[in-house]
DNA sequence: CAATTTACCTTCGTGGTTGTATGGAAACGC
DNA sequence: GCGTTTCCATACAACCACGAAGGTAAATTG
């Protein structure tokens, strides 16, 4: 059966030049997320994902450990969406009117959100992955609640002392509040993003809640 | 090497009767649900689940076909919490009272959620599992999304007729508001439920946002 | 009550995936 | 230009999960 051809010289592939090599590493990522959105994280296996980048498993063991290794090194090409909303309390021109910056942080968050690179690793993060060997996606996700809840109760508080919230509702119920329906929205979202637009469908909740959560007849805008 | 010794009778397990049968099918659904919410769904094989229940891999793959199908047999011992919600709406009682009817339908819904074993299949479902074999729990949580957001619609539209809900806010707004929060909140506390108690937390948050959703001097109640 | 079917479970064979070890060729430092 | 290092392909060994074959006793039928 074998015919073991003598000239049949193995093409034992070369060393690439370094800026080569950086972008099959970047390619064996982006076939990664393709592959990890498309079949989920544990149905994938490395020979799936080298064939899309092109390569052999040989070049995924280089890059990178194991699947894990390459898994963190995936998610860290993106940033976590309210990691920006956290930084973003710093603003100065906006410390007087928190419930507009807290506006402005979702907007940032969604536009963030609805790049291709970030909806796909989000995506798989909350919807194609299990707790894998020492990856542990609930963890993740609980940081980023606690990260977000955090931050928005920063701000209602805020605007409670500045008097822009209803009194009859406290600062942690109307952060509660906020963050859940954001998460929920982004769970939603993230499981058929073909639907609507997180922007436009987003910002109208964000704004319909925030006017919920106002004044009847607040002092400014 | 094989000392194929031919006293060895081969204990092939007995047949057992109908009701010993039953409850090994039970004890393995119960097997699988302990084991794939600590270790995830695809990580589990079915030797752990049926070790787990005192038995070997045969006896799944008596009662079940495969891993798949005893996935199902496990979802379907519970049934979606939201289908109670939508259910409920015949209620002739609170048909003038919507936002009442809202407020007792995630009542139920929270207190459904809290039983055990429904927490545990829906953390499976919605933290422990990616799509595999003909499963598609992505499928699945649209499908409740969608009930959810179908019946709450149908409350905010009889709210909005008859006056007890806020003018600056649409039915639509506000039901999506509400699913939004709701599917969140659902999320949230299915990923550690340690933290809190669902149905204190989750009615704060609910009758909060129906509060601010109420038109400011409601004619009742 | 005996023969036969059927339910129930144990054990064995196979394919696929992982990790590692080996090899080889071009690129880089000097 | 020469040795070293980098980068990737190939080969090999171990494992694990799946599915099916095989075997026994309870249930059923007459």
């Amino acid at each position: 059966m074998r015919g073991p051809d003598p000239e049949e010289a193995l093409i034992s592939m070369a060393r690439r030049t370094k800026t080569e090599a950086a972008a099959t590493r970047e390619a064996l990522l982006d076939a990664a997320e393709a592959i990890f959105l498309e079949r989920g994280v544990a149905r994938t296996s490395l020979e799936q994902i080298a064939r899309q980048a092109g390569m052999t498993r040989g070049a995924v063991y280089w890059h990178f450990r194991n699947k894990a290794d390459l898994f963190q090194a995936m998610l860290q090409r993106v940033r976590m969406p309210f990691q920006e909303l956290v930084e973003e309390i710093g603003d100065p021109s906006l410390a007087e009117r928190p419930l507009e910056a807290i506006r402005q942080a979702c907007q940032r968050g969604f536009e963030r959100l609805e790049l291709p690179r970030y909806r796909r690793v989000h995506a798989i993060l909350l919807h194609h992955c299990e707790t894998f060997a020492e990856i542990d996606p609930l963890a993740m996700q609980n940081e980023m609640a606690d990260d977000a809840l955090g931050a928005l109760r920063d701000y209602f508080l805020c605007a409670a002392h500045l008097g822009q919230l209803r009194e009859d509702t406290s600062p942690e119920i109307a952060a509660r509040l906020m963050q859940a329906m954001l998460s929920g929205l982004f769970h939603d979202w993230l499981r058929n993003h073909e639907r609507y637009a997180l922007r436009e469908h987003g910002m109208s909740l964000v704004e319909a809640q925030l006017r919920l959560l106002m004044r009847s007849s607040p002092p400014f805008r």
